[in-house]
DNA sequence: CGCTTTTGACCCGCGC
DNA sequence: GCGCGGGTCAAAAGCG
């Protein structure tokens, strides 16, 4: 982890857990065939140029996990290695220069790739936490470079790292 | 000193 | 049966 945050205004203890909302209000549609699975849900939210990243606190909140956990709880058969538990993945777009958004909680890189069809590179993370199975994965826009798509896999057991 | 990042290799599923 | 695409692991390095 080095330079994450280059100039943004990073809520680091002035964010308000209780105090989030998502900006799901643009919910625009792009041509995500391949995304668009009988599995994943696609939110676009676009956000104000010169607005911070308060709307991504998701810091402990409950009403997010309960959100999360509706959408997230569902089917999805991955017969891999530890526990073909059902994870569910949505997709976040995010108008942002920088990938690495900060949601509350501690993400480690777990490899990189370079998808064909997109000259940018995609990011895998995992959450840090032992028992969180939540894997995260960051991708630029193919045709807008400052749209970012972070989709989430699997639930938080835990809440915010510093949270509790 | 601990933990994250990094990069290449390996693995797996699916299509041809 | 092999190849391609995508996803994950793992060893070593870097940085706070």
């Amino acid at each position: 982890m080095a330079e994450n945050y280059p100039n943004t205004n990073m809520p680091g203890s002035n964010m308000d857990p209780y105090n989030y909302q998502m900006n799901f209000e643009h919910l625009d549609f792009f041509d995500f065939t391949d995304w668009k699975k009988d599995d994943l849900e696609l939110i676009v939210s676009g956000y104000p140029e010169s607005q911070n990243y308060d709307a991504f606190n998701f810091g402990g909140s409950s009403s997010y996990h309960e959100d999360l956990n509706g959408i997230a709880a569902s089917g999805d058969g991955r017969s891999g290695r530890e526990n073909k538990e059902t994870t569910k993945k949505v997709a976040f777009k995010t108008r942002s220069e920088i990938e690495i958004l900060d949601d509350g909680f501690k993400w480690r890189k777990y490899g990189k790739k370079m998808v064909k069809n997109s000259p940018n590179p995609r990011n895998y993370y995992k959450c840090s936490v032992e028992e969180c199975p939540v894997k995260k994965r960051v991708e630029r826009d193919k045709d807008d470079p400052r749209y970012v798509v972070t989709t989430y896999e699997g639930i938080h057991n835990h809440h915010s790292p510093s949270q509790h």
